[in-house]
DNA sequence: CTCAAGTCACCAACAGTTGTTCAGTCAAGG
DNA sequence: CCTTGACTGAACAACTGTTGGTGACTTGAG
């Protein structure tokens, strides 16, 4: 089922064109983090098999395996920052601005379960991606927090930085939760998913459901 | 620094006392379970080393690999469900039960990352775990459900089954989440895990956090 | 057209893992 | 002594990341 099995062996790129087959190597190291139940075990022969190519033609583009890897990281990283804030960019509300970053976030997620494992399950050996498991989710964790202070209400909204910094934290770790083990658990019988970000803002902003369901639903337009 | 490293050549056990090998392999395969950055890189070879025995022998005592491994987890999770239930059997309340509960378990899985990543983290191949990752937690699960019913107010008590369900699953959720980004992300300004539990029970029953932090503290007691 | 230069990628092999098997060794009990 | 249980040593095939040397193809200059 390998795309370039032994049909078509890969006509060679012609000269100033090597940066294809780099693409075509981030192309596929991604595809295969997104896929593989287990990211860690992505391999360098993999990868080379999925391209349809030698393993020692990876050697030309990247230094080695960790090189490839982090690469890929940082542009599922970007990605994921950004679509965060271009759901959040038509806000009407602060409200508006938290429950699209939050629905991003978790669609994101669940879509695509290899990446967030990679990116956030802290499951990537610290010799393969220095200090990826620990830096990631630092910037989004702030924005955040920044728009959960702004969405509250009540007594949650005058409150301390240290306690907005708190509130932050728990609204990221519920997310977090509610992503991994929606991804780990299928065999549990979970409600829609949009009812149970609604609930989860909801709780965490002290908000009535009923204001944040029309804001969740208008983002499938 | 391993154990039996040259130092003692690990006497051979006297004639009926094979199991006493097998009590050192699951001590040493939960040992390193816990200690490992990535449980799911737990080798045979390491597990025989650590007991200072060829890799060999430890087919005498378990037909593979797998059979070790699910062996030690089920260890880990009665250990957990058992904890769990201690903590609560003295629980004056409802909320008291609760709190207990949720304490016990984010306790157990930020005082040993390992075995939690390994339970709960979805990091096992599934070949070499089947149905762990699925099927622990489920009656865990179950008793949250029917505590955090019993312990909500307001209009979140008289709720419909559903509803107590889904209640219950996003508690459970955002105890994982705090509990695994917990662990992986250490370089985060962690605040007071209590005053994370408090506040996260607060929020997810309606109770202010008054009401829930001496129930808290006498745990520790 | 001819042909050297430069680019692109491959082949074969390396040392190191891993789980697992199987014939055999060692020591003690009957 | 001989059986039996507890354990070992050596080997297996299947992997892994990585390297050095080599060939194939394209291009542009003569």
């Amino acid at each position: 089922m390998s795309p370039q099995e032994r049909s078509a062996p890969r006509r060679r790129n012609p000269r100033g064109q090597g940066q294809v087959l780099k693409a075509q190597l981030v192309d596929a190291a991604a595809k295969l983090l997104a896929t593989l139940d287990q990211p860690e075990t992505l391999t360098l022969r993999q990868v080379a098999r999925e391209v349809g190519v030698a393993p020692a033609s990876i050697y030309s583009h990247f230094p080695d395996l960790s090189a490839l890897i982090q690469h890929v990281l940082r542009l599922r990283y970007e990605e994921l920052a950004r679509l965060m804030d271009e759901a959040a960019r038509p806000a009407a509300s602060p409200l508006a601005d938290l429950v699209a970053r939050c629905a991003a976030y978790v669609h994101w997620g669940v879509d695509q379960p290899g990446h967030y494992r990679t990116l956030f399950g802290g499951r990537m050996p610290a010799d393969l991606v220095p200090g990826a498991a620990h830096g990631a989710g630092a910037e989004l964790l702030g924005a955040v927090v920044a728009s959960l202070a702004a969405a509250a209400t009540g007594e949650r909204k005058r409150s301390a930085a240290d306690q907005q910094w708190q509130a932050g934290l728990m609204l990221w770790t519920a997310l977090h939760g509610l992503v991994s083990l929606y991804n780990d658990h299928g065999a549990i019988p979970w409600p829609p998913l949009d009812h149970l970000i609604t609930d989860l803002i909801s709780v965490h902003t002290g908000r009535p459901a009923a204001e944040i369901t029309p804001l969740l639903t208008q983002r499938e337009g």
